[in-house]
DNA sequence: ACTGTTTTAGGATGATTGTCCTATTCTGGG
DNA sequence: CCCAGAATAGGACAATCATCCTAAAACAGT
């Protein structure tokens, strides 16, 4: 029984393709034949790594769950203050304006979507959404707001998802450095509450 | 050459139809075979009166941008300040809640998904952002914000969208009112300045 | 009642989908 | 060298999709 290590390679390069096809392209219409050719395997061998198409969708969500963890972590990791950690979370909307602009936020679309098809991976998908409200909360809750961290979080949390939004539709860089800078803004408010 | 009233009645009901599927369960997801069963007529019966699945979209877009219009009409003619009007759009998330809590904005959850396509109706659905962006700032300009009447007006869409994304997923009604609130609080603020 | 147009129903069509089967190739341990 | 298991390829399969065709029905004007 060893450890088939070009297997783990091959099911990383499928759930990696797929997160990226899932996300350029939505769930339900990023199909087997697209993510065989992006990582350059045939269509029917998907099975023996994946029995359905759920289980890719939900291994691509695990995939996210661990990388989100581990962004929210260095962030932690790498700035002492609260103050500055937030406005790391901030600060992605600038850093990913490209893909944003074309495609939206990743947590918010899928969500979306699986919502709209009535799935059952939304309650899995929305747990993206819960792990940065989770540590928003949690920062603001160190910055001496411990009373409405949540609700700091989640106000944050719907600023970004309504700049994303905008901005994919309207294309406009503009617009997000300028809401952005607003973000800011309130959080220098809410931080000289505490 | 005759107006055939039954004719229209049927084509508004595959419409009705059609933006009830498309907003519920997506356009891509939302088959000719469910819009015709919940119109009640065969699905071959479709060529008749749409072409291609796209002109239904088409035809969609444009009757939401012609109801749009005139509830954006009708909030004007209610009312004499602009205070009162745009307190009009901010209340709109508590009245569809629930909708908005099942299937997201109609308008954003579209444009979304547009944008993913690729499809070339992104432009037409983007329009139904734009007619809440320039009647926003129409009103911020009649109160007296003209140099930032658009700035604004894209603030506010903003929040609304984003509100309406978490809504989605957290199922949380009282998240809705407290953003409404903070809204409401917000244009209090802008109000002042002029 | 007749006629030409509008409207409808039902099925055919080809493409695409997710799923699944089977034969072949590759690989590492004996 | 050989062989069991892992991994792959290619195609079969039924279902679903948008689209399209054709014949029947409903209707209006005469």
């Amino acid at each position: 029984m060893r450890l088939a290590p070009d297997s783990a390679t091959t099911r990383e390069q499928i759930i990696a393709a797929a997160d990226t096809l899932f996300y350029q392209h939505g769930f339900e219409h990023a199909s087997f034949t697209d993510i065989a050719a992006a990582v350059g395997i045939s269509r029917g061998n998907f099975y023996y790594h994946f029995k359905t198409k759920d289980d890719i969708l939900a291994a691509v969500i695990a995939s996210r769950l661990v990388r989100t963890q581990a962004l929210l972590a260095g962030w932690a990791a790498d700035n002492d203050a609260p103050a500055v950690r937030i406005r790391c979370f901030i600060n992605l909307l600038i850093a990913n304006r490209e893909p944003i602009m074309r495609y939206g936020c990743p947590v918010g679309t899928l969500c979306a979507e699986l919502a709209k098809l009535g799935h059952l991976a939304h309650a899995d998908a929305s747990k993206l959404y819960t792990l940065f409200r989770d540590w928003l909360a949690c920062q603001f809750h160190a910055a001496g707001r411990g009373a409405e961290a949540d609700t700091l979080a989640m106000h944050l949390l719907m600023r970004s998802q309504g700049v994303a939004a905008l901005a994919q539709s309207f294309h406009d860089e503009d617009f997000i450095r300028r809401e952005v800078a607003a973000m800011h803004a309130w959080l220098d408010v809410q931080l000289a509450m505490s």
